[in-house]
DNA sequence: TTTTCATGTAACTTTATTAGTTACATTCAT
DNA sequence: ATGAATGTAACTAATAAAGTTACATGAAAA
């Protein structure tokens, strides 16, 4: 990986794990997956681990699982989940701040950011772990020789 | 400056040149009140200009100044104006998207994205330049001694 | 027309952030 | 006990953004 965003890397470490739930995975084996190292995923999901949404085991066989229905898991929970935001830092330095201009452009630019937290999170909630999920196993493509009935 | 946005340095440029919209501004001038560097304030400003918002001028008594009322100005016009963005980016590196979990993550994250642009501009549109300069200078303080008339 | 003051811009350096890495303590199943 | 996993601190590397330097260009004024 060498520069998306974190909630898409914890996106896709919970995507394998909702694919296989039978057993723990191991922060290596996702490591591998998302071509990145196993501290980031710890560091990723350990987060995550925090907000309820998976559980690591240490040990043999120890790893990582998925601790609630993906249908239940809406994107807007894991990005809560995770310290980062979407938008961009807008604040001065505290030294700038001494200039009414830049307090106020401060202030606007605040209040633009809280209400565009609020839209991108309501926009989020919409969307589920499983709804990633399923796209990407399109549909199980319909065979020819094959189980669809005509008529 | 440290680290703010692009954008709030065009805002506080901005709020300086229609607070002095008799004569043009230098970058340099600009520089020292947004405690920048002039190259740094010609970049953001340049593309202010191919936008129309700003004009330069150079050689003796030359620099900045703006081309339109501020209340014409929305944010957004001015967002749109700079080539950056307020949403951080997230997409994955080309050799990833091989992962079809990565390229349903990208798909999904892509959307949100694209949507959540379209939400931000809208919220942008309600802010006019003018409301920020009006508020750098809240009530022009009713003064003791004054120029107030009684009754 | 020469001087001066401004922008325009390329190239480089610095700084901040983020990911990646190493190392090692801890925990748990065997 | 041993082996395999997480937890985490500390360091390194890569990236992006701002800052800086240098100089060409253009416009007004002397």
């Amino acid at each position: 990986m060498k520069r998306s965003s974190r909630l898409s890397l914890a996106l896709h470490a919970l995507v394998h794990l909702h694919k296989q739930p039978d057993q723990a995975i191991t922060s290596t084996t996702l490591a591998t997956c998302l071509m990145t190292n196993p501290v980031v995923v710890r560091r990723v999901l350990g987060e995550l681990r925090e907000a309820g949404i998976v559980a690591s085991t240490k040990g043999h066989d120890g790893g990582w699982r998925l601790l609630r229905p993906a249908t239940d898991i809406s994107l807007r929970t894991i990005y809560s989940a995770m310290g980062e935001s979407l938008l961009i830092r807008t604040e001065s330095d505290p030294g700038d701040r001494q200039c009414g201009i830049v307090r106020a452009v401060d202030t606007v630019m605040g209040e633009f950011i809280a209400d565009a937290e609020a839209l991108l999170a309501a926009r989020l909630e919409r969307v589920s772990l499983d709804d990633i999920a399923r796209q990407a196993v399109p549909h199980p493509l319909p065979s020819h020789s094959g189980d669809h009935h005509h008529g």
